[in-house]
DNA sequence: CTGAAAGCGCTTACAG
DNA sequence: CTGAAAGCGCTTACAG
């Protein structure tokens, strides 16, 4: 392959052919694997594109024929913990399939305006290819909402309140029953009920994760507190736990996310609170540094690039019109209890 | 803006001709600003540009001109801080260009042959636009080696031994300043010497954090303990850390990145070694967490956001050959001092 | 200031 | 099994 040999103006199909002796017609049959070429001419052809270092021109492709090969990722964050493995997992599953991935990040995740997320949605758009649409908050939700109508698109959204129908390509973690687990966990040891620290919901509606909370609450018969809301980061974390710190009845704090618990636990240290001798906490994500924190952090997994996997898998199912095509949900979320939870102060 | 009429065949520079009553090619020259349109006429043309919700094709733009507004990054890893924080630099910048960014991650950052990353730099140039390779590893050292000439690039890389000629357009971070700062913290503190554990190179060379490190011992007439040998996560900074613990005389280590500094302090806790009492630790990066860890996390913070925004800065200027070309190095590095470093034990 | 032609590098029918 | 035509949606000279 003449990689060094790069000039200006790229060989063409037409190039091939000529030096193949062939019509370059003949040279499109061979490099889309079409059945009726006769050996001996793809041989030749093959022999003239390999000598000339011909590559197909993915944009020559894209307006001849349609379609791209490729995907773009549409979300307001790409460094938290979960936006990031999603990222990554769509990016090995693309790669996996020879699609190429752009990503395009939202503005103002809280306030951004509509306008505004409709005409990323429509750059997106124009590149040709598929939309992922991470919807873990509100411009990712108004993004998901501005996709037009035709355009092949995925969303990764929070646990729906019921399943989509089958015109809804969406994938999802079970963040309710990921809550649920770890909320009954912080129950069953001794707690007499467990805090809430949110991260910032997609909607205006309770999130899965609030709910899950909840529900193992009150299947308990354990007062029900208001949950606090945080951010995405350790910083909100840290904030509420300044709050919680003061408040000898609280015990036991699950956080929305690993960040919010690592500001919570460190709060509760600068307050002379101790994890988990005073308040036991736990996150949600398992984030690679969970474990190695002092006190490591009880937390729930959730396979984010798993996730993102899924998501490139339907959406390439949509745009091949192969395989099945329908939401399923990925992996089921795992408990991991470490040293930041246990008994409550002064339990038998 | 006609968004919800989206059908299968989008609206053409044809199309809107016909609409405004001229040729195609005055909807050319509206679309591109140009000069010479009388005002009326572009009134009318830019009316049935809105009404008909017309998109220019950015892939046949591409096809026929040559230039793609275009910018794909080549990276071994999307996930940790410094390399999270560089895409998160060049996607900001390239949005305010309105260039569309591509990912391609590099497989196997250790092991990788060459041919492997050499097809995927080819993959990443048949997009079209120009590259950002980071080279902080072998992987990306090797892409950025196999960049065909001719092609627009820029590199991401560690301070270079010397600055690079004018023909190579690179951006790095001042990694040796910011080790010798760091350095020259733990011995102002009266520790005998500083322990280094290092992130893996690109190179077989020194590093320039390694060799920053070495020289404000140097300076200070200190013993010049091997570098210790970690890997980019925390389990590689516990492995390390474990060695060190069993070592009275190690009372101060230098981490490679905050994430390795997290596996140190674990992994002296776990040996009933105290931080700062017993051993100061300090990171390299200042991720979002370290400010919360407890004790919290003595740094050096690097500008990676920006680094990211100079090389899409240096990579625009070359494809649209304006303003000035040239490397840039970006922000100084700064010493964030916070708990984890302190005086060695028994120190006056 | 505006239009008719040729072409970017391919593909998709249509012929043979 | 292979070739000649038309076209994807735009731009770049060339005309006027």
């Amino acid at each position: 392959m003449n990689v060094t040999g790069h000039t200006r103006r790229s060989v063409s199909i037409r190039d091939v052919a000529t030096a193949a002796g062939v019509s370059y017609q003949t040279v499109s049959r061979v490099i889309n694997a079409h059945p009726s070429v006769k050996p001996s001419t793809r041989e030749r052809v093959l022999a003239a594109i390999d000598e000339l270092g011909f590559r197909r021109s993915s944009t020559a492709l894209a307006l001849a024929s349609g379609r791209s090969r490729a995907v773009t990722v549409l979300t307001a964050n790409t460094t938290h913990h979960g936006y990031a493995s999603i990222l990554q997992g769509i990016e090995e599953a693309a790669r996996a399939s020879s699609y190429a991935v752009g990503i395009g990040v939202l503005e103002s995740p809280d306030g951004a305006d509509g306008a505004e997320v409709a005409a990323q949605v429509q750059r997106a758009a124009d590149t040709g290819g598929g939309l992922i649409v991470i919807a873990y908050d509100p411009a990712g939700v108004r993004a998901l909402e501005a996709v037009p109508e035709g355009l092949p698109v995925v969303g990764v959204v929070e646990t729906p309140a019921r399943p989509p129908g089958g015109d809804r390509p969406w994938v999802w973690t079970d963040d309710r029953e990921a809550a649920y687990e770890a909320t009954r966990h912080l129950l069953s040891l001794g707690h007499e009920t467990v805090h809430y620290v949110a991260i910032p919901s997609s909607t205006r509606r309770t999130s899965a994760r609030t709910s899950g909370w909840q529900q193992a609450l009150k299947e308990a018969g354990a007062p029900q507190p208001r949950p606090v809301q945080g951010s995405w980061g350790p910083a909100g974390g840290h904030a509420a736990g300044l709050r919680f710190a003061g408040d000898r009845a609280v015990t036991a704090i699950l956080c929305g996310n690993d960040d919010l618990a690592l500001g919570v636990i460190r709060a509760l240290h600068e307050k002379g609170r101790s994890v988990p001798g005073d308040v036991s906490v736990a996150g949600f994500d398992d984030a690679p540094h969970s474990a190695f924190l002092t006190p490591s952090l009880t937390t729930v997994r959730l396979d984010f690039t798993g996730l993102g996997r899924s998501a490139f898998g339907l959406l390439h199912s949509v745009l091949e019109e192969s395989a099945q095509v329908g939401p399923h949900p990925v992996s089921v979320p795992e408990l991991v209890v470490r040293e930041s939870s246990g008994p409550p102060p002064g339990h038998a």
